[in-house]
DNA sequence: ACGGCTTTGTACGAACCGGTTAATTTCATT
DNA sequence: AATGAAATTAACCGGTTCGTACAAAGCCGT
């Protein structure tokens, strides 16, 4: 990408370095300002190379927004997928996940945002990507086997539905940073410093554990 | 407002109504499109007045986003002013007023989504508002007293801490909303029918007074 | 009936912004 | 080294959209 920059002539070609640093610019545009918000022009600006490329590669600002969706939701994912729950009892193994979900959605506020903003838009650019969907498929297996193994082992309550549990634990975990800067401008920060937020966290676990176990 | 299509000529001046008609179609737009996604003339055309009209009482296009904001916030917590708890037992109170906030959130989606807005801006918009402010600071009284009087009783722990039992309530009761979109079209709209929804509820209702009791 | 406030209506401009046209350069293949 | 597809550059276009200008007139408290 910085060959670009050496110099009026003697550029190389590199689609798919242009291509991921378009997407890298334009996730943050669109997460900063949202679909109608984000400027084609501004991302463009702050690209290494020009608006027509990204028209050449991603068809228009639509294109480019649901591309940049996909990504956003392939990141994330992808640091999901190291977690390492089996070795665990069930109950440690709920806490983690719901520890690890907590502290993944606080490092990564701008996927938050963007979720938020594809819900602005009633998810109707998700709808049209069958690899988000698959993507998230097995994002919930690893709280099935949890709920699984909890219930053969006489701790979890058997009617415990793993779509549930992800469902509280998402809630929890996505509010506490999407919410912030209201919730803040009118309560204040309290909440927000490392040690409230570490309570938090123990909270949630108190929460989710106490939903699960008889 | 009727009296506006009554001919051409037999006006009557009526300022307020004219504000709250724009303001209603203004929150409707915003809430349906956002911030840059709404149009002016797209307020307008669907008001009973002109575009003239909007900068006439509301300056620029920003300033009328702030008051629709602002009215979003009054009509709210008008709602929840109605909740009386002081004659119920503390742990029945704090049930009643997660109950009735997951409700609550659950039959106003355009305030769940001007709040939405109104984060991907950072809350920008909110911080200009006083109004805003002290209308919330009223709104975690009821708690205080709730907590205040479950220690008291011996039933609530010390540490509980009101704007954290409101930050779990919002939490599980905004996403429960906020994040229908995405969520149903990746997991199916399973948790979303009447019945599951009152599942949630009480899970919601066992969490929070799980972690408010000692 | 005076005068300020409210309302109507229309037309317009100027910036903005998504998208395009067209020409040029790289590079793998032969 | 010829060739053609892929990649890249640069300038430009036309519709959209916020906001305003201008002109006129009706309502209503005092």
């Amino acid at each position: 990408m910085d060959d670009k920059t050496s110099g009026r002539n003697g550029w190389k070609q590199d689609p798919a370095g242009v291509r991921k640093n378009i997407l890298a610019v334009a996730m943050a545009e669109f997460a900063a300002n949202g679909l109608s918000g984000a400027r084609i022009d501004e991302i463009a600006a702050k690209t290494n190379t020009s608006k027509r490329m990204i028209y050449y590669y991603f068809g228009d600002k639509e294109g480019l927004y649901g591309r940049v969706l996909e990504e956003a939701y392939r990141e994330v994912r992808a640091g999901e997928q190291e977690l390492e729950l089996d070795h665990l009892p069930p109950v440690d193994a709920l806490r983690h996940l719901a520890e690890f979900t907590f502290d993944h959605h606080n490092r990564n506020p701008d996927f938050i945002r963007i979720v938020m903003i594809e819900n602005i838009h009633h998810g109707a650019y998700l709808e049209k990507s069958d690899l988000i969907r698959s993507l998230n498929a097995g994002a919930i297996q690893k709280l099935e086997a949890i709920c699984r193994r909890g219930r053969e082992a006489g701790l979890f309550r058997d009617d415990v539905e793993p779509l549930e549990l992800h469902w509280h634990i998402s809630a929890l975990s996505f509010f506490n940073v999407s919410n912030r800067a209201t919730f803040s401008h009118i309560f204040g920060d309290r909440l927000f410093s490392a040690d409230r937020q570490q309570l938090l966290k123990k909270h949630l676990v108190k929460m989710v554990v106490g939903l699960a176990l008889i």
